[in-house]
DNA sequence: CGTTAGTTTGACCTAATTCAAATACTGTGG
DNA sequence: CCACAGTATTTGAATTAGGTCAAACTAACG
């Protein structure tokens, strides 16, 4: 496992010194399925991708499994309040992953305004996509969530109309709190209505997002 | 509207003086129902509970409504990361709220170290709330829902084993992602069983916790 | 007390799940 | 480059948990 090999060489000071990729942590690549870290975990480093795509999720003890949030490049996870992780991170594809100590609380007393008040934003921003995972688990149609999911995938990629999907059928069903079937068969459907197209399975093309739009609520 | 009424008076520097409630800040009493904040308005307050209960939602354009959060006594709400809340908050039963003018990202700069530190610690325990809400409503199922529920409302009254429960069934509901029938009918099933018992619709006894804790996941 | 709103219970319905089978990918070795 | 094995996805049929509609019951309040 690539983590406990080379893990010891690191001695970044700060959450990469203020939350800058460039700067403290270092590089590791995970492999398609790789476990980054286990729910339970002490939780002492904190991650960012750089490359690829990373799920974050719970399981329940007989099994079904919630995904909390999909991480893509620029976003970083693994940030706990507590002292372990309360979630399990895995690549979806091979990924590169920045790794950096985390801060104790007194190193963030210690350390510029700046980084303290990054570290906020990030989990004020966290804080609000649950709330938006929320109302779409809590009140939204088998159409409306799929929709839902589609719309900020654009988002997120830079509102391309073109989405490379990195995760599986399973991994949307997790997330929004569906079946497999039921993802398979609502993605079927929005392309028989003309307003995605499936091209291959990885891939989808938003051909109407006005309807797609409509469709969020 | 006591709002408008009494809050030109204030002037409280920091968010409550570092989040103290004795410190800064007004109070303001709300009667059962009214409204303490609207979806989109200016977030140029922070609010803490300190009698009484409060709900905070959102509602969709069909007027569907998921409820984010409740809150109690000691309970912190109306912090947001963006200009505008981005739920409306309601009183459930009649209620004193401690009002503060928010701290703006420059001012918490300027400030002590330890009132960021508890703003994140806030922010964090609201992200991990929101976690738990999303594995409950993705993947629980109505009785586990409600049995979640009963366990975290007891548990935010200090393990009383007779629970006074502020908000409606039409509250639960819109908090659980269920109807109101559902609420009621797992509720009635649950005494029918000796877990739990309901002398009356506001009070509900935990006769078996253990068979409660089986039920959550 | 009578009125109104909130809650419970019953009967029926449906969106989504489950179970099952067919189809389409993906990667690997020949 | 192709054939095959294994996995992922799609589609179909049957089932069900929870929703909807409706009515009875209960509690709160002027």
């Amino acid at each position: 496992m690539p983590f406990d090999a080379e893990i010891s060489e690191f001695q970044a000071p700060a959450l990469f010194e203020g939350l800058d990729a460039d700067a403290g942590g270092i590089k590791i690549r995970y492999a398609r399925e790789e476990e980054i870290f286990g729910e339970g975990e002490p939780a002492e480093y904190v991650y960012q991708v750089l490359s690829g795509a990373v799920r974050t999720y719970r399981i329940l003890r007989d099994g079904r499994r919630q995904i909390d949030e999909f991480h893509f490049a620029g976003g970083y996870f693994g940030i706990e309040g507590g002292p372990d992780h309360r979630t399990t991170a895995e690549a979806i594809a091979d990924s590169t992953v920045l790794v950096a100590r985390r801060m104790t609380a007194s190193d963030l007393a210690d350390q510029r305004g700046d980084v303290a008040r990054q570290l906020l934003q990030l989990t004020m921003e966290g804080l609000q996509r649950r709330q938006d995972h929320v109302v779409l688990l809590g009140r939204k149609s088998a159409c409306e969530r799929v929709a839902s999911l589609l719309i900020d995938l654009a988002e997120r990629s830079g509102c391309q109309r073109t989405l490379d999907v990195p995760m599986s059928r399973q991994d949307m069903a997790d997330y929004l709190g569906l079946t497999i079937e039921t993802v398979s068969r609502t993605l079927s459907q929005l392309q028989a209505d003309g307003v995605i197209e499936i091209p291959t399975t990885r891939r989808i093309v938003l051909r109407d997002r006005a309807a797609l739009a409509e469709l969020v609520e």
